[in-house]
DNA sequence: TTCGAAATTCAATGATCGTTGAATTAATCC
DNA sequence: GGATTAATTCAACGATCATTGAATTTCGAA
């Protein structure tokens, strides 16, 4: 109901965008995140197995209020996206060589084989 | 005379290479760094101008750890050079978006222009 | 061998961080 | 209406952070 905030691009500093990503289970979120390109499939409570919920969302609160990430709100539901255009309209090709380095970290945590595979929302 | 201890850039999490460019100062650093790739020219107190020594220190000592940063002792002075080779080895392209990102940031403290025209070591 | 410069170390501070668990809000379904 | 589910908020904790200033180490030069 009430709309998250997310704020304005131009205010945020890459030192804003590097806190939010040090840390391994924001690490983790934002790789999921970019597999699924899909807008919308990913809620808040795919990612139960990274951490407690409370935590999840104080870590889904650092990307958004990052500029990393945006959420959209329906019903009881959360779905999120990364902010791509405007990350790289921001900070060109950054996020994308983010994604790439933290996709190849083994130690973060990760989501099951029916993520990849796109049947989460069927 | 006692070498500084460098970490191996195997044992660098992506994580902890956000967490040292989560500072505004370490980023300062790390555009004026990448200013001066004639190896060497950079001395820890060239940064006078960012910090306290101390606080400088404190700093360099992020950057190193980190992996982003070598530092070669040499007398009483020390002098810093990017990891650009390792990093590009284990993170590949990552270390350069971070410096064109951050080298876009108005905000970030600099190095007078005297350090762009290479007439610091003459 | 003393002096001075370069840089680090140490102790202390207030702020923020990641985490926990319990309480709360908000929307849906019977 | 009441129960359930999704997610957030809040208070608390110990840990780490950025910063300060004073003391210390280390080397080169006079």
């Amino acid at each position: 109901m009430k709309p998250v905030f997310h704020p304005d691009i131009e205010d945020i500093a890459p030192a804003d965008v590097f806190a939010a990503l040090a840390d391994p289970i924001r690490l983790g979120i934002l790789v999921a995140l970019s597999d699924v390109n899909e807008v919308d499939k990913a809620r808040c409570s795919h990612f139960t197995a990274f951490a407690s919920p409370s935590l999840l969302s104080y870590h889904f609160a650092k990307l958004r209020e990052a500029g990393i990430t945006r959420m959209r709100v329906e019903g009881t539901s959360r779905y999120l996206s990364i902010r791509r255009e405007e990350l790289n309209r921001r900070f060109p090709g950054l996020i994308d060589s983010v994604i790439e380095t933290a996709r190849r970290d083994p130690n973060l945590p990760r989501l099951g084989p029916e993520w990849l595979s796109g049947s989460v929302g069927a």
